[in-house]
RNA sequence: GGCCCGUUCGUCUAGGGGUUAGGACGCAAGAUUUUCAUUCUUGUAGCAGGGGUUCGAAUCCCCUACGGGCUACCA
């Protein structure tokens, strides 16, 4: 008898998706200010599946919130994303054949599946205003108790389904404002298998008759999102965790659509480093690090946040990071360019839980990439920095100065403040180096090693000249140490930096003379 | 308050019935570096608590605690 194992495994958390064809994905922001850095992460997550899966990945602007609208906000979008090397397939500059990709330019559409689901009576009209509403609420909360609109209230509230249809027709006719309201099942569980979390249930009792359609003539998020999802065909809803509550809503809007609903995955929350909850937008870069791919100005209050970007990460190694937070390979290996964790991604293998962020380990990941790039690259991309500082080189030179210094530096900028003294004179003598190794006697001695500098006669080179320096301070019997540290106080202006003959070498004969003679006129015993 | 989700070193995490509970960041010590930084080596530190199930639980189940999210005509 041959024995078949039989499917233990009732719930693969593994994709299904894998073996799925045309995966469609889509990140679908709201233009309320700058993305940040969860959101990226949002949309990373969504690009990696696309491009693991030769699928599309679409940029939708969720802006039904007119009253919410922030000028740059689109724009600083496109610019992060394209920033982090995430190329969107399908958008409002790339175009695509399910557009308009921006919901407000897609208005004229959703009034009609309001209506198919008036008419299927899965929705009804409410003329409860604002106040109304919050009136309602209040009196609620002082009887301690919580107002939800639903099966359990909607006949007392001013509605299509408490109200007689000639109250209603006159109530339209005379203009009064309504919205239009999901009509939530009364005691149903609603399951839906998420990708990340496994099986999730809800009663319906408990939930609420969402406002799919505002007075304003637009459709809410939960209404323009099913009904743009669903034209655009996405398969899998890849979204934060912060949109777990309303995922019954929305499978229930796919049944009484009577539509195919897509995967749903909620990804966890990126949290504060310190301190409790997620990280908003709100922190700014008031925690030490930025929360921003880019900086921000607010077109507002002018206020500025700064950016990664500005900060000196490089793009691949923020993306890199961000990949990390809440997701990994399964195996040892952290450091991943873009391709790489497309070909390693996996749904599956995305956490449960929030992370908090930790800047530290950020500031390593851009070291670890600092460190494996091209040292003419790192050369073109300082060469602005150094024309702010108003020096002039050639990349050549700067070169140099990054192989030998960007093994020290975290971020490009620091290779300035490791290595200025490669580009011009020290301006000022640190204090603290000037009292202990700037001692009695030792300006006559750097003025003996001036003189034997400037009739040297052998190649100006740093093994050359290290070897016949040495000679000389031996025979002089020197102090060694002493010598090297006033000799670098001199050239550098503090304690710092790389090796000595290397920088005289570099700065070339004259430069270490000019610099050893304002050394011994200038720093005070 | 209600609903939902979660909980392995300080942090990010591996591990999914039998492991000396593994790695990384950080931190500490040592080595190298004439200084500083880098680098290398070593070390530090964890299964939230309580009940089950089982020969055996970090791993499966329940309860509690704690954390988080949501609870708008915002997304």
């Amino acid at each position: 008898m041959i024995w078949v194992n039989d499917v233990k495994d009732n719930y693969p958390k593994s994709n299904i998706s894998m073996n799925q064809q045309n995966v469609r994905v889509r990140f679908a922001p709201s233009p309320t200010g700058p993305l940040h850095m969860g959101g990226v992460r949002t949309a990373l997550f969504n690009y990696l599946l696309a491009k693991k899966t030769g699928g599309t990945f679409i940029l939708r602007i969720e802006d039904t919130d007119q009253t919410r609208f922030v000028p740059g906000a689109e724009d600083y979008i496109m610019e992060a994303l394209k920033w982090c090397g995430i190329q969107v397939d399908e958008g409002i500059v790339e175009g695509g054949p399910y557009g308009p990709y921006r919901q407000s330019d897609r208005k004229a559409l959703y009034q009609q599946y309001a209506s198919q689901l008036l008419e299927s009576g899965n929705a009804y009209l409410a003329f409860d205003s604002p106040e109304d509403l919050e009136q309602v609420r209040s009196e609620y909360e002082t009887k301690g108790e919580t107002f939800t609109y639903n099966a359990a209230t909607r006949q007392q509230m001013r509605n299509s389904l408490s109200l007689s249809k000639s109250v209603v027709d006159q109530l339209i006719a005379s203009g009064e404002k309504y919205v239009i309201r999901f009509k939530m099942p009364d005691d149903e569980v609603v399951t839906d298998n998420d990708l990340i979390r496994g099986s999730v249930s809800f009663n319906t009792s408990l939930l609420d008759d969402k406002v799919l359609f505002k007075s304003d003539g637009m459709p809410t998020y939960h209404l323009a999102n099913v009904v743009d999802d669903h034209l655009m065909e996405i398969t899998h809803v890849i979204r934060g965790e912060e949109w777990l509550p309303s995922m019954p809503l929305h499978v229930l809007l796919y049944e009484k659509f009577e539509w195919e609903k897509p995967v749903f995955a909620h990804l966890p929350l990126i949290l504060k480093p310190v301190g409790k909850g997620k990280l908003s937008k709100r922190d700014g870069d008031k925690m030490g690090f930025p929360v921003f791919p880019l900086r921000w100005t607010d077109p507002f209050t002018s206020e500025v946040s700064s950016g990664y970007r500005e900060e000196g990460y490089f793009p691949d190694a923020f993306v890199n990071l961000l990949a990390m937070l809440g997701w990994n390979p399964g195996t040892e290996q952290e450091i991943f360019s873009m391709d790489e964790l497309a070909e390693a991604f996996d749904l599956s293998r995305v956490g449960k839980s929030g992370s908090k962020f930790d800047p530290e380990k950020a500031k390593w990941f851009n070291h670890q990439y600092m460190q494996q790039k091209d040292n003419a690259e790192l050369a073109e991309m300082l060469m602005p920095i150094l024309h702010e500082k108003g020096v002039k080189v050639e990349v050549d030179y700067v070169v140099k100065v990054v192989e030998m210094l960007k093994e020290r530096a975290t971020f490009l900028p620091e290779i300035w403040d490791q290595g200025f003294y490669f580009f011009e004179d020290p301006k000022s003598y640190d204090p603290k180096t000037v009292s202990k190794r700037w001692k009695e006697g030792v300006p006559e001695m750097m003025q003996e090693i001036y003189d034997f500098l400037a009739s040297y006669q052998g190649a100006w080179s740093p093994a050359i000249v290290k070897e016949d320096f040495s000679a000389f301070v031996t025979k002089k019997q020197w102090n060694f140490g002493l010598v090297m540290n006033a000799f670098r106080l001199c050239i550098v202006g503090a304690a710092m930096g790389a090796d000595l003959f290397e920088i005289c070498a570099m700065i070339g004969k004259e430069a270490t003379l000019r610099r050893i003679q304002n050394g011994i006129q200038n720093i005070p015993v």
